[in-house]
DNA sequence: TTGATATGTCGATAGATGGCGATATATTGA
DNA sequence: TCAATATATCGCCATCTATCGACATATCAA
């Protein structure tokens, strides 16, 4: 008998696999961003509107926005001269639940 | 008709539990440290089994450990000379749960 | 006690990150 | 065309982060 009960066997762990998780995690790491996920995941927002609810200048949140886009959890569509964002990783409404579970309520 | 026919109304967001979500997520968002959070929800590790898994010195493990212990992910028992660490948060599991089905499956 | 093992802490350093101002691009309307 | 609006990009800089080597502490066994 192990001291160890649980793990017979270790689980298996892609290294590549763990520092992609990582980086996709990272980019969610951040109060603004955090916000942005929620609020997208509600509606479709310009650039304009969300910076304003996160209280941060336009171009910063249209960099927060393409660090986001980057790992593939938007879209964007020009409307206009506004841009409209909208979630397209559909893995980001679980995460956002537990993290809502744990944080929000 | 709003354009926006999901958010008639915008989620509430405290941003101070958005600050500390985003602390959390941070101290997840590393590679060796979602490694090492898999490991320990699988049963119990000292600090010498994390790092040779891992492939990183003792000493780098010890500080990914107290890092993540003060976000409240473990706790830790000494046995002799060697410390065991496990987890502690329970919605640790959650959360990798949604991790592995985005990324390591 | 002494030496070996296991873990923890500290200081230094290289690299990454976040936010700002300035500037660039795109779109619309006068 | 020109000016106004909306978004995107760039360079700079202050701050944070990860890692390492060195050292400190704790425990055990001879």
């Amino acid at each position: 008998m192990s001291s160890n009960p649980k793990s017979k066997s270790k689980p298996a762990g892609d290294p590549q696999a763990f520092t992609r998780a990582a980086e996709c995690l990272k980019t969610l790491a951040h109060p603004v961003r955090l916000r942005i996920v929620q609020l997208l995941l509600h509606g479709r927002y310009t650039v304009g509107e969300l910076a304003e609810d996160c209280g941060i200048l336009d171009n910063v949140a249209s960099e927060h926005l393409r660090l986001m886009q980057r790992c593939g959890f938007f879209t964007s569509e020009r409307e206009g001269r506004k841009v409209y964002y909208q979630v397209a990783q559909p893995h980001l409404q679980n995460i956002m639940n537990c993290i809502e579970d744990r944080f929000l309520s």
